[in-house]
DNA sequence: CACATCTATCTTTTT
DNA sequence: GATAGATGTG
């Protein structure tokens, strides 16, 4: 687990230790060690309930709690409760801390996301829609690409018409629950009939492909309940309780499922903070958790307003930012922990003194105050920030973690090998087949393959029982005839297997089969090794789970088909632990729901954050929400960076300052700059003179950096030594030479 | 058909 | 400064 909010530990001796106490005392046990509003929100009883949780003011342990007090009371059983989170994180720990509360009878419950739960539903009902019941799961990627086809088989111009716009808008719509024929009543402006167009097909062919995207996990799972009151009735006997967390991301498909699962018995508790909402370019609808008790009319209101996490001056600068905003309900953020210490302000010259800056302020931290790096945490607003801070970390040879970057499951052969067991599982999989039907090279190039395709679309047969009826392919070449006969039986052979066979196995016969690993290891390269060492990593992976599978004994999937839809909604950072003293990067939307004893946010410049294209599009509150959540994950100590200059695709840009920063009230913060001419907007601080940050000599340099001279070439420091003297080895002819920083000719790259 | 080279465009972000 | 798509070459 990553830090997450903590608070304290839920009472351990509440857990599974008296499984025999009455169930009276254990529900007085759950109230004793919360504040009055946390018990009130516990203890509500039937209907709907809205808990206003600001940050870090326990609304996970009122979750909890309340889980656990609805089983003690008999309200409700382990199997009748559905709570849902964001992230499989989330999902994650509230389930570890619901089983430190009430034990083992917490499997039994569903803990999950959005995406996971719909996405069981959907097997169990998803053949009255068409789908079967193997149907696979398409990532960002996959429905990019099925996309880019379907445009190409309308003959649209990919330039003309951005296939991610195209996306972007086709997600809008099926996130309202608007659907083809709707959206092409509906269509207005050409792009929107392009639109209307490539969303028709694409629902098409998806379903040929018995595919379905992250949007449509959702929307189907509402289609299903709207559709027939069968399903509709089934899930509303089966979740009497339905627990909603993060409510203030929810779309509207996501409102209406939670309408429907509830509008029998009306038992939704929804936590949430709209200032805290920060998905909106995602459609989540802010609305919906503003307009709560218009929408459920009987709604109980409980606020959380006592946080125990962050000083009053890190509350008091997110508060003084956050309450510019006008979709907000008004709320005071109250906490016991007076004081602290102000908000540093540092200005830098560009990215790279950011940089250092921070890594700078990281040692002092550590040498001086005895702050751990796990304690320690920088965030930015877009990942391509993470880079230069990576390589000044390295450099000051301080330990790090990205969360969010490069993912796992994203990586080429990964996903090839995901595409391989998805097509055993599901023959329509056209986007799988085509990843992997020539990778390993087969002779089955784009010409053949847009072919069988083509074919597929026409007949409607399933992509794989074309591959087996090759020869009927029109235009089809002898070659590649032979091609995909050969193919078509290496994975027939697999296939007969993939029933009964543990998924480990299954997945190594299949990488040895297809001949894909014996590729690889031809190729002899490092890349290649790694590409094998990840494959072992995710063998790794079907193995635990194939051990799992014995413990819980029967399921109604089979190994395959779990494993497959586990990875698909599953994320690189669900993974990752609390490494040993590792500084947290990552960037802001993935901090929402941590926290941190030192904060740092980089890249403080109107333009960067708020980023521009949000500003375009109208979202400059959505961004200052965004500022709040980072600023809220500080407990002691806040760090807000900018750099006057900064490279955004090689070209240089100047920025000011984030309006944020200057949102701050002058008495909660510290002003430092590197600047030259700095005291001239210093003065508007107030809060005093701003301490120059010490430039040292004219040019300071540390081990580690690039530089150039003019005669030597590039070179690396490679050692300081007192009066200005630097040891430099050069590249050009691997010599080492010292020099006098400030008269040398050298300046740094 | 496979591979190399060039180019344009891009970067906001849970699932 | 990467990556996907387009173009060129064997």
């Amino acid at each position: 687990m990553l830090q997450t909010e903590p608070e304290t530990p839920d009472a351990p001796g509440a857990a599974a230790g008296a499984p025999t106490e009455p169930g009276a005392d254990r529900a007085e046990r759950l109230l004793a060690d919360l504040n009055d509003p946390q018990r009130q929100a516990v203890r509500h009883g039937e209907g709907p309930l809205l808990v206003l949780a600001g940050a870090g003011s326990g609304k996970t342990r009122v979750l909890t709690h309340r889980i656990a007090y609805l089983l003690a009371t008999g309200a409700a059983r382990p199997g009748e409760i559905l709570a849902i989170t964001f992230t499989n994180k989330a999902a994650a720990e509230m389930r570890g801390r619901v089983e430190a509360l009430v034990g083992r009878s917490a499997r039994a419950m569903w803990v999950m996301t959005f995406h996971s739960a719909c996405a069981r539903m959907l097997r169990a009902d998803a053949e009255r829609l068409g789908y079967s019941r193997g149907f696979t799961i398409y990532d960002e990627s996959d429905s990019l690409r099925m996309l880019k086809r379907c445009m190409a088989e309308l003959e649209i111009d990919p330039k003309r018409y951005p296939p991610r716009a195209i996306r972007a808008q086709i997600s809008g719509a099926k996130n309202q629950l608007v659907d083809t024929a709707a959206y092409e009543q509906a269509q207005s402006s050409v792009f929107e009939q392009t639109a209307a167009q490539v969303y028709g097909l694409y629902g098409k062919r998806m379903l040929a492909a018995n595919a379905m995207d992250f949007d449509d996990l959702l929307v189907r799972a509402v289609n299903a309940m709207e559709l027939f009151e069968e399903v509709r009735e089934r899930w509303r006997r089966t979740f009497r309780q339905v627990l909603v967390d993060e409510y203030q991301d929810t779309n509207h498909a996501q409102y209406r499922l939670l309408q429907l699962l509830s509008s029998g018995h009306g038992n939704l508790m929804v936590v949430g903070d709209e200032d805290q909402s920060i998905y909106g370019f995602r459609h989540a609808e802010i609305r919906n958790i503003l307009d709560f008790e218009h929408d459920f009319p009987a709604a109980e209101v409980v606020k959380l307003e006592q946080n125990y996490r962050s000083t009053q001056t890190i509350l008091s600068a997110a508060g003084a930012v956050v309450e510019r905003n006008r979709q907000r309900r008004p709320k005071r953020l109250w906490t016991e922990i007076a004081g602290g210490e102000p908000v540093q302000l540092s200005e830098l010259t560009d990215e790279h003194e950011e940089a250092r800056w921070v890594a700078g302020e990281i040692e002092r931290l550590g040498a001086e105050q005895g702050v751990r790096r796990e304690d320690v945490a920088v965030f930015y607003r877009t990942n391509a920030m993470s880079r230069v801070l990576e390589d000044t970390l390295v450099r000051f040879e301080l330990p790090y973690q990205v969360i969010g970057g490069a993912k796992f499951y994203e990586r080429a052969e990964v996903k090839d090998a995901v595409a391989y067991l998805s097509l055993l599982v599901n023959p329509s999989d056209q986007v799988s087949f085509a990843r992997i039907v020539n990778s390993p090279r087969r002779g089955i190039g784009d010409t053949s393959q847009g072919r069988l395709a083509s074919h597929a679309n026409t007949t409607g047969l399933p992509i794989w029982e074309v591959a087996g009826r090759a020869e009927e392919v029109p235009g089809l070449g002898a070659a590649a005839v032979k091609a995909v006969c050969r193919f078509h039986e290496t994975m027939e052979e697999l296939r007969a297997r993939a029933e009964s066979a543990p998924v480990a196995e299954l997945l190594e016969a299949t990488l040895r089969e297809s001949g894909y690993l014996e590729a690889l290891e031809a190729e002899r390269t490092v890349e290649a090794e790694g590409r094998v060492e990840n494959l072992e990593e995710l063998v790794g992976v079907a193995a635990e789970l194939d051990r799992n599978r014995e413990t819980e004994g029967e399921s109604e999937t089979t190994p395959l088909e779990e494993f497959l839809q586990q990875i698909s909604l599953y994320t690189e950072q669900d993974g990752l632990r609390p490494d040993e003293s590792l500084i947290t990067l990552m960037t802001l939307h993935n901090a929402k729901g941590l926290e941190y004893d030192t904060v740092f946010v980089v890249g403080c410049e109107d333009g960067a954050f708020p980023h521009l294209r949000a500003l375009e599009e109208g979202g400059e509150e959505e961004e200052r929400r965004l500022c709040y959540v980072g600023i809220t994950r500080a407990r002691r100590r806040l760090y807000m960076t900018w750099a006057r200059e900064r490279r955004l695709f090689g070209r240089a840009e100047r920025n000011l300052p984030s309006r944020f920063v200057d949102e701050l009230p002058a008495e909660l913060t510290e002003r430092h700059s590197s600047a030259p001419g700095a005291a001239s907007w210093d003065a508007r601080s107030g809060a005093g003179a701003a301490t120059p940050i010490d430039p040292g000599p004219a040019l300071e340099l540390r081990i580690g950096d690039d530089v150039v001279h003019a005669s030597f070439g590039d070179g690396v420091v490679t050692g300081v030594e007192p009066e200005g003297v630097v040891v430099v080895r050069f590249a050009g002819d691997g010599s080492e030479r010292k020099l006098m920083a400030d008269y040398a000719p050298i300046r740094k790259r």
